[in-house]
This record gives structure tokens, sequence and C-alpha cells, in this order.
DNA sequence: CTCTTGGTTGACGTTAACGTAAACGTTACT
DNA sequence: AGTAACGTTTACGTTAACGTCAACCAAGAG
């Protein structure tokens, strides 16, 4: 049952690059084991990485996905450090609504432009003039 | 009515660094007027800017920026480039979709983390042992 | 044996978006 | 005259998150 991976595998799934991979263990956010030389990545060395990558999307650094998954580790213990995370969070869902709402009003925009772009090209040749 | 701004003037309404501002020149998308040898910003310079910040935001590179600023510009002619700020429009909303539902799941994974570490807290020092 | 397909470790290169600092000019008080 | 507040240019520095070699080792196919 304990499945187990290749950097390769990993780099497979997740559509990023082995180089990716071992830049996440240089900066100490993943610790395979070795077989030989070869890295060997448990279900949870994957758990991890994917947490990284959703912390990527949402604009974290990797400071803050470490973080992230050290809420994961066997210490549970550290209750400050979970209120910082929960505070990024919301930081998060402030900037999302930001978002929402920048995306809503440039769509209209671009409706505008849109429509007079049609129009310009509608109408036959009156580049020059404008009352 | 013609209002006019200096680059302190902006920089202080946007929260930006003046440096920001003439960097925004350099990459050509502002041109301000030259006053002896200070930069005057009128209104229209000031829509772009606010184009820029919000492009920003919303995680756009400056080169995509330009590109919603030439939306704004006389010549409303590129019908084909507004195609692909459609397009790229398009792509934040998925984005966007995306990162709403990684919040969600990152606020769920949370309050677990939470309940844990309350209950491990709660239970006077049994920290060795789990069954 | 050679070749291909993975894996490894350095180590330097890259890009965007500014920061920072030096060295200087112009009003405008006081 | 001094000095503060604002403006300018030029130019090197910074940071994150990898990319891109180079040079090497190991296993299996044919």
């Amino acid at each position: 049952m304990a499945a187990e991976y290749t950097i390769s595998d990993l780099s497979a799934e997740f559509d990023i690059t082995t180089r990716t991979i071992r830049f996440y263990e240089e900066k100490g956010l993943l610790s395979p084991r070795r077989e030989g030389s070869s890295r060997i990545y448990t279900p949870a060395d994957r758990t991890k990485l994917r947490l990284i990558l959703r912390g990527k999307r949402l604009g974290f650094t990797l400071e803050e996905s470490r973080s992230i998954i050290d809420m994961y580790d066997p210490e549970a213990g550290n209750h400050e450090q979970m209120q910082s995370l929960l505070a990024k969070i919301r930081e998060k869902r402030h900037q999302l609504e930001q978002q929402l709402h920048d995306i809503e009003v440039m769509m209209l925009d671009l409706r505008d432009s849109e429509e007079r772009c049609l129009e310009a090209m509608a109408s036959p040749d009156q580049s020059a003039k404008q009352s």
C-alpha cells in the first residue's frame, strides 16, 4: 500500500520540472529518502508538493507555503503560527474579492471598447474627424 | 477643468514611489508632458496609471497592461488585439475560480488543524504516544 | 560493448519590477 | 546665505523561482 514515487513520477504528475522539485528540497520544503543516490518520495512528500503548488497558485511565497506544510507535521503544537496563517488566508480572500471586482470592471470596459471598435469598423472611413 | 498632477501627487494618491512611476515611463506606458524638466501628468495619464495598477493586482505583466492601455488610445482599430485581451481576461477568470476553490479547501484544512491543535492543548500532556 | 534513458551535483544565468544611492538642479522660505 | 522640499538622470543592486548547461554515474536493451 505504501506507494513510492521517483522524481520524474512527480514531475510528470504535477507538470513541473525535476529541477523545480530539487529546488524545493534545497529550500527545505521536501526531504525525500535516498535509495543509493536517487530520491524516493512517499505519499506524504507528494501531499507536501501538492500543498506547495496550491500555495503557488494563490501567490504564496515558498516561505509561506512552508508554514502551511508545517501544519501537516507531527508537531501540531504551534498555535500562533496557525493564527498568522489564518491571517494570510484572510488577506488572500480580500485580494480575491478585489480581483473579482477588477475583473468585472475590466470586462465592462472591454465590452465598451468592443462596441466602439465594431462601430468604427461598421461606418465606412470617417477616421479623421470627431465633433 | 483640465487638472494636472505632479509625480508626487500621483505617487501619493496611488501609494507607489516616484521611482515606480518613472519606471513605467521608461517602459513606455506613460509619457507625461514636460514643464522644464519636471513631469506633468494629465487626467488621461492618471487613468492609464490606474489601469496599470489594476492589471498588477490581477497579476498581469506590464506588457499585458500595455495592451490594456492601448485600448484606451484614439486608434480603436485593433480588433485582433482585443480578442487576445479578452482571452487573457477569460484565463484570469479561470485562475480566479481555481483560486477560490483553493482558498476554500485551505480554509477547511486549517479548521481541521485548528481543531487538532485545540484538542492537543486541552488534553494534559500525552505527547509521546498514539494508539 | 555501446547506446539510451534516467538519475545525480554543482554552478552560473535569467527575468520582472522595482529599490537604492549618488550627484545634481530649482524654488521658496527665513 | 543656508537649508529644506521637491524635482531630475544615471546606474548598479536585489529578490524569487527557477532555467540551463556541464560533467558525471547506473541500469537495462540490443
